[in-house]
Formats: C-alpha cells, structure tokens, sequence
DNA sequence: CTGAAAGCGCTTACAG
DNA sequence: CTGAAAGCGCTTACAG
C-alpha cells in the first residue's frame, strides 16, 4: 500500500504539499498539484483512514441505527436505509449499520471511540430509549421521525399534516363533501403512534373546519374486521364519497376487495387514496392515488441536516418534508346523487 | 474524552500498562488489572478508534456489499444483512454497508484506506463485477451465494442439492412416486441463474435416479400463466401427487389458490414443499412445508470464515449449510389411487 | 510483572 | 507557494 511518503518521494514534494494538494486546503502551484495528483494515481494511493481519523477531525462515517423490530415493514426499511446511504456518499461518508438489540449500546461504542462523525436515528418508536441518549451522545445526531418528545432534537420526518390535508383538499376540489378515513387497529392509537395521531387529529380538525362530514374509522387488521368496518361504512345512511386510507397494505388490499365484491366502483362511486403509505399502491387494483412516504427526500434532508452539524452541534428543530401527490386513477368527480 | 493516557494516570501505571490490561495480550498482575479495569471504566474510556487503526492491525469494521437490484427481495436482503451484522459483532466487528451502483468503487475504496479487515459479498449474481475484483482486493473476502464461477474464492450457501433431495426424500418416505417441481420462469434458467438450475437439475438426476415421475415446469409469474401451468398439470394423465414449489411468493400464492379452487385438498390430494424460499410460507392458507433459505447460519458460517481468514487470506473452498425441513402439515401421504 | 519509547500515516499550525 | 516538524492515541517490540 502506497503511503503520503511514496507520493510524496515520486511527485518530488513534501508530505505537507501531498496531503494540501490532494485536500486543496491551500492554494498550490498549478504544476506542483498536477504532479501529486499524477503520482497518487499511478501508484493507487488511498488515504489510510485510520491516520486520517487520528489526524484530522472527521472520519467520513456516519452512523445508521436501525432496529430491526417485530412490526417492521422490511421494504419501508431497507429503502431508509439505502437512502441514507446513499444520500451519505454524496458528501463522501460511509454509513456503519448499528442494528443490536441494545441500540445504545452501539450508539455510545461507536460515538465514544470517535469512529463516527455523526448519527441518523432511523424509526423512531413512541418511547424509544436512543431518544434520551441522542441529547447525550457528544456527536451530532439527526433523527428521521418524529419521538413523543422532541425537544432538543433535530428531526426530519414528512409533513403528514400537510399530506392530510392535500388528500382533503384534492377531493374537496372534485366536490366530495363525505369523508372517511380509515385508520390502524385502536391500540395503535392508545398506545401514542406519531403519525396516525398526527393524521388522525389533523383529518378531524380540517374536516371540522371545513364543514365537511369527516369520519374516523378504525380497524382490527384481520379480513374479517376489516370486511365488517367497510359493510358499516358503506350501509351508513349517506355513506361517504371519499376514503382515505392510513393503514397497512394488507388491510388496504382487503377493503378494495370487499367494495368491489359489494358492487361499489373506484373510482366512480368511491374515490380512495392512500395517505402516508410506504408500499407500492400501484399494484393495488384498482391502483390507488398515493401520497407516499418520502424515503429519498426525507434521507436527503437529513443528511444534508447531519453535515451541516458537523461543525457545531445541530440546532434543534423539526423538518418537516413536503408530500407529494401521485395520481394513478383512484379519484373522481363526486358522483350525482 | 478519555485517552489512555488518563486511564494510565489514574490507576497510576504507564500506558502500555493499560493497553495490556484491557486487551489482555500479556500477563498482569490482577491487582494491576483490577485498577485499570476500574480506571477505565469510571472514566468512561473508550479506545480511539483511528489511533488502534493506525497502530493496531485490525479496524474491526468488515465492509458489506449488498447492492439492491430491481428484483431484489426485501425482507430476505434485510435479514441476511442483519444476520451479518449480528454475527460480526459477536467477534467485536462492526459492519460498513455499501450499496454504491458502482459496487466496486466503494470495495476499492474501504479495502485500499484499510478502513476495513475484511469484506462479504452478499447476493451475487450471475454476472457480478464483485466477483472478479474480489480475487484481486488484498482483503479476506467471502461470498455469500456461489458464483458462476466460485475458483478461488471462499463462498457459502445453502446446500439446494441437499435441500432438493431432502424435499424429494420426505415424500418418497410417504409413498410418493409422481412428482413436480415448479421453478421460475424460463428466462432465469437461460440467463443462467445459479440456485434454480441447482434446483432443477438435481430434481431431474435425482428422480431419474429414483426410478420417479418427475416433471420439471416453469411458469411466467402472472396469476393467468400460472393458473395455466397448474390446469396442464392437474389434467395430464397421472397428475402427481406431490409438488415441489422454488418459485417467487406470489406464484406460489397463486398456485394454492387455484388448487383450492379446482377442489383439489392440500394435503389430502396434494402434497406441497416449498424450497429454498425466503418469504413466510406459514401465511399461506394452507401452511406450507418448507426448506427455507437459512441467513443465520448461512451468515454465521461466512463470519466465521472471514473472521478465521484474518491472520492469513481466506482458503478458497465453496460451504455449503444444511437445509432444515420445517413442517407445517402441507405433506401427507399418497393418496389411494 | 511492568515501563519507556518507537512508530503507525496522516493533518495542520508554524515558519519562511 | 512550499517544507520541517509536532502531534493525534494507540500497539508492540525492546528492555529490565
């Protein structure tokens, strides 16, 4: 392995030249960096990372803590994940997975040996305990979600109130007037979830607002629950024209079943779209008008949030990231009454 | 932060002393080791990762390839890394996932700062860049998965001649004489790809061999071809009576089905094992019989050899792990004719 | 059983 | 615009 030495020796230089020349941290002779430059290609030359992290004060790793839980969506995960990473190489960092059970464990190893520069938090829960060590922790941290507390803490996470409400929005505009909008299982809700909460209270509140007929539904995940929650809703007197659905794929799937088996059209009679989702809906059928997580735009942020930290300690605050609306033919004017 | 400097203050021995003692690379006094053992711990002291990089042999940080295809599975990608990752840090290993496009800059990259010890290759396919670079990358290197060609490298992988025969035995035992196996679709076989051809060939030998029915079917994976395929089957003259599936979820999904719903009872009429799979087959109705791909001790097996390579390049040699049969009550015997 | 010291390969003030 | 040198925090022969 060639050293700053060997470089160095063929470029006829200093190390000091060498390593400014190959860092531009000073302005060199235009011939002088040509000639570093050509002797650390031919001879393969690559940094030794270790003395770089001894030397300097950054070692181009961050941090991804990303437990694997019983719940998880392996699919919203992994596509996290690789949108860390890969928005990370952009700013030439490597990512080093922590996904041990005691996550603190890891987080402290890893911050305290100074082998990382910074930390992305990745799906937060309700009372998550790498919540308390992030305030801690002496290396700058960005969490990706929203923790029940987050004071103190730089989070990045969709703007699901926003994605609420353009969902309402994009239906009030093609006149529907009658809102469902179908939730997860009730222990989700007791238990303080972020963003069904957050969709919850924000589908009720605007609906209120705007004087539309907004119901909230929840629903056991089996097929049976599920069949029983749509039979109520639509046999209602004046069942909703418009369904919004914040919910697992699984129950989505069951409830386009059940309306098609009762004869009901998406989207001519009903008009459906899924909020806040994390799978493919258009694999759905029919396919459904989505507003999606945001993997690439949410990791982006965050990361862009990480390396402006590493100066300095990250300024605590929320960032929420704007939805967007993908269309794929699950709306429709209000039918006539 | 803590160096071993103040450790060494603090028990009051010199800091050779220290790394000594936490390493345990020489004999100590215990009292000795007892102080320094307090020392550290009280002080919160953590070895500096670069410093040991520098001037250790060792990072402790192995580097993980495992790019994400368009065909990619999630949930099986994201358990063989997490498998990885939870048996590194049994040997006190930390994993840098890299999931660059370009695989092979990023290998080049951490193996040549000497960022990691050593590096596995996860997922590969027929035609892997990986492949060729590992050979050549200076660092101990295994693969996960056997590539076309395996010369010279260290490799694991399920054993699916093993499993196919397993598969093929189990019914045999329960008087079973007519068999099929669906596989993938054709263009997986004439692409090359190494599992299903595996698979495939050892079912033909392995039939022929027993004097046995056995029929070889590939199916495209829409619910139409695959309702086609089972039809073929199920009215040929003498249809079998046990069937083997190494075929993607949604066929074999699609496959139960259609044998329900052309009456035909799993596992009275049918017997059915599932092969090499990596998805959950108790979620099917029924259940299914099945010898499923094994990450954990696929990974272990692999960590094991990278870890046992450090001293000295990994001995190239293919390991193959042993399939396990788990029943889920899919299998029954022959029926009378 | 323990210590003093060299040295790993960089980065970055300091000096010119 | 460039160089000589200190120093980052460890590990490990060398010495006793």
């Amino acid at each position: 392995m060639a050293t700053i030495h060997d470089v160095a020796r063929a470029a006829g230089v200093s190390i000091s030249t060498v390593s400014y020349a190959l860092s531009g941290k000073r302005s060199i002779a235009d011939s002088t960096r040509r000639r570093v430059a050509d002797a650390a290609l031919s001879l393969g030359y690559e940094p030794h990372a270790g003395a770089r992290m001894l030397a300097g004060t950054r070692t181009q790793i961050f941090a991804v803590t990303a437990p694997l839980r019983h719940d998880t969506y392996a699919p919203a995960h992994m596509a996290f994940v690789l949108a860390v990473a890969t928005a990370a190489r952009r700013h030439d960092y490597d990512i080093l997975l922590l996904t041990e059970d005691e996550a603190t464990k890891g987080l402290s190893r890893v911050a305290s040996s100074r082998l990382v520069d910074g930390v992305i938090v990745l799906d937060v829960s309700v009372k998550d305990e790498r919540i308390a060590l992030a305030r801690t922790l002496g290396v700058p941290t960005v969490v990706i979600g929203i923790p029940e507390d987050p004071d103190g803490l730089a989070c990045v996470d969709l703007d699901f109130e926003a994605a609420t409400r353009l969902a309402v929005d994009t239906l009030t505009d093609r006149g529907h007037r009658r809102f469902a909008l179908l939730g997860h299982p009730d222990e989700i809700y007791e238990r303080g979830s972020n963003f069904p909460i957050r969709v919850r209270d924000t589908f009720t509140a605007y609906a209120a607002e705007q004087g539309l007929d907004g119901r909230f539904l929840t629903s056991e995940t089996d097929s049976a629950a599920v069949r029983a929650t749509v039979d109520a809703l639509l046999d209602s007197p004046e069942p909703p024209t418009a369904l919004l659905m914040h919910s697992q794929e699984s129950v989505q799937a069951t409830v386009l079943d059940h309306v098609r088996e009762r004869g009901v059209s998406v989207p001519d009679d009903l008009s459906v779209i899924s909020v806040g989702s994390t799978f493919d809906t258009t694999r759905f059928s029919p396919a459904l008008d989505v507003i999606p997580l945001l993997p690439h735009a949410t990791c982006d942020a965050a990361v862009d949030m990480l390396v402006a930290a590493l100066p300095e300690p990250p300024e605590p605050r929320v960032q929420y990231v704007a939805p967007e609306y993908r269309a794929n033919g699950s709306i429709a004017p209000v039918p006539a009454p």
